[in-house]
RNA sequence: GCGGGCAUAGUGUAGUCUGGUCAUCACAUAGGCUUGCCAAGCCUAUAACCCGGGUUCAAAUCCCGGUGCCCGCACCA
């Protein structure tokens, strides 16, 4: 489906809206309805369940968002967020400071001011690299960050966290103490970021506000220990530089095991890139062939990682791959900013008495683009059918309970929906409509289940006390007892576990 | 941010060029009849010209501003 089409079909289901929608909505910003809301939430927890289940050691916490200006100062943040920028007033074309006046020089313009830039421009006459006009100016630089006049002065800068992750080295220290001392240690976030971007577009892609998953291990820069031959068999998609410096789009499928010997990677990331190729393939269901790992290059890599490959899935709606999470080797980066703006040291001394500053691998994932990913690759059109094919751990309604004639046996319905509820299964409860009609509207909601009362439920005949159980994929129907139904339904609202070596 | 395009019920649309009927059609939604396990049929109801200003006897239609969306460029630390 395309984009629009897609959107219009969640904004009718009530999964998704503009925020203030009713004033003409606000750029880049989207409130999750009734089915969104429960999408993400189990989203959410399906990546907690799956990727805290890969260690004993890595815990979930859950930070303020906001953050004094002392840390993004040393996050690198408040002068990184943002390259200067020179715009040409006669073509309105615009070009990054440092690539205009790279012969000028050559060390870039890092720590000049806006009026420093202009100066330069200006002294050296550059002319517009795209019309040739000299009119170029160079305005103010433009933060992506949401400032905060904070406390009641004012005068105290803050600023809403651009990223989780931040949070995560934050904590850092505290953890260690309230952990066992050891490495690795694994700190997971899941909660908003904010970042006030220039362009806000392609509904979930480009947000003001989104929430990020995103879990940082912390380790021994002399080895992460993985069970790596637990997984070196498994291909991974994978899409390096220099076959996309040879035009390629397309992945190769390729061994863990060759990604670490001729493809020269580490055992630890590698086996990273695994489970997180497993979440997208068996967790979230996406097709296999629709993922791919997308190596970044020196000059496009963020300067703080080391080793960086993006997560990508080709989603329809948008007409390409989109990043949908990405591995990173963050090396001591953080830490050692961190060290450096709060003047401490976060070297750890382990068993054995050897002193470390750990280095952090961080896995990290985007929410809402998922929630749209989900939309896009798993809704089919069967016919005249809409059918969102979610996994039934993942469905805002897990099972739809209807009277087949409302009249005759709604109370049987309503009093067998009540008893899936109170197992804790979510139910959605329909006796509008025809029968056929209400198949439909489940299927478009993803619920996996419907069990429909009829007369043989409340006769007297061999069928008493059992129920249809109509299955979505397979549009299959069974006759269970009703006693039975939770049993039957439950297992399959379980979240999948790593498998651990 | 820049350039181009677009904006009509819940959704998709007709009408806009060429101003003039208290705005077309379909689906969806709600109620009724009928049917009774996969969006059937009939009847009824609800429901819209993005916001603000201007031109005009008269604006969904023309003009200006704003907001939002789409595409391209740039950006995505």
């Amino acid at each position: 489906m395309k984009s629009d089409e897609l959107f219009a079909l969640l904004r009718r289901r009530g999964v998704l809206w503009p925020t203030a929608e009713i004033y003409g909505g606000a750029q880049g910003l989207y409130d999750y309805g009734p089915l969104g809301a429960r999408l993400k939430r189990r989203i959410e927890e399906a990546w907690t369940t799956w990727f805290l289940g890969l260690s004993n050691d890595y815990y979930l916490i859950d930070p303020a968002e906001i953050l004094p200006e002392a840390v993004v100062r040393a996050s690198g943040h408040l002068e990184n967020f943002t390259d200067p920028e020179v715009v040409c007033d006669a073509c309105h074309s615009a070009f990054r400071a440092d690539t205009v006046l790279e012969k000028i020089r050559p060390d870039g313009v890092d720590g000049l001011t806006a009026a420093e830039i202009a100066a330069i421009v200006h002294a050296n006459r550059v002319h517009c690299p795209h019309c040739g006009s000299s009119e170029l100016s160079v305005p103010p630089p433009f933060n992506l960050m949401f400032g905060l006049d904070y406390g009641v002065t004012g005068h105290e800068r803050a600023y809403l966290r651009p990223e989780t992750a931040q949070s995560s080295y934050l904590a850092f220290a505290r953890m260690w103490d309230v952990g066992r001392h050891a490495l690795p240690l694994g700190i997971a976030v899941v909660g908003k970021a904010y970042r006030n971007e220039i362009a806000p577009r392609q509904v979930l892609f480009r947000l003001r506000a989104f929430t990020q998953a995103e879990l940082q291990i912390f380790f021994d820069p002399r080895g992460l220990p993985v069970p790596f031959d637990a997984v070196r068999e498994e291909r991974l998609p994978v899409l390096r530089v220099p076959r996309r410096e040879a035009g390629e789009e397309s992945p190769e499928w390729v061994t863990a095991a060759e990604l670490v010997g001729k493809g020269n990677l580490p055992e630890f990331y590698v086996y990273h890139m695994v489970h997180t190729f497993r979440f997208f393939r068996d967790v979230l269901r996406y097709p296999g062939d629709r993922i791919r790992f997308f190596e970044k290059s020196d000059t496009e890599r963020a300067f703080y990682n080391r080793i960086q490959f993006d997560i990508e899935v080709h989603v329809e709606s948008l007409a390409g791959y989109k990043e949908l999470g990405a591995v990173h080797y963050r090396g001591d980066y953080d830490l050692t900013r961190h060290g450096q703006g709060a003047g401490k040291d976060f070297t750890v001394t382990l068993t054995g008495g050897t002193r470390v500053l750990p280095h952090v691998l961080e896995l990290t994932f985007g929410v809402d683009r998922n929630v749209w990913a989900t939309a896009d690759l798993l809704i089919a059109k069967d016919g005249e059918r809409t059918v969102w094919r979610l996994p039934p751990y993942l469905a805002p309604v897990a099972v739809g309970v209807f009277p087949l004639i409302p009249k005759e046996h709604g109370s049987e319905a309503v009093r067998i929906a009540n008893d899936l509820a109170a197992h804790g299964i979510p139910v959605g409860y329909d006796d509008t409509g025809t029968i056929g009609k209400r198949y439909a509207r489940m299927d478009e909601a993803g619920t996996p289940f419907c069990v429909t009362v009829d007369g043989g439920t409340v006769g007297t005949g061999p069928e008493h006390g059992t129920v249809t159980l109509r299955e979505r994929d397979g549009r299959t129907q069974s006759r269970w007892p009703v006693g039975e139904l939770a049993g039957r339904i439950a297992p399959a609202l379980l979240l999948p576990w790593p498998a651990r070596a």
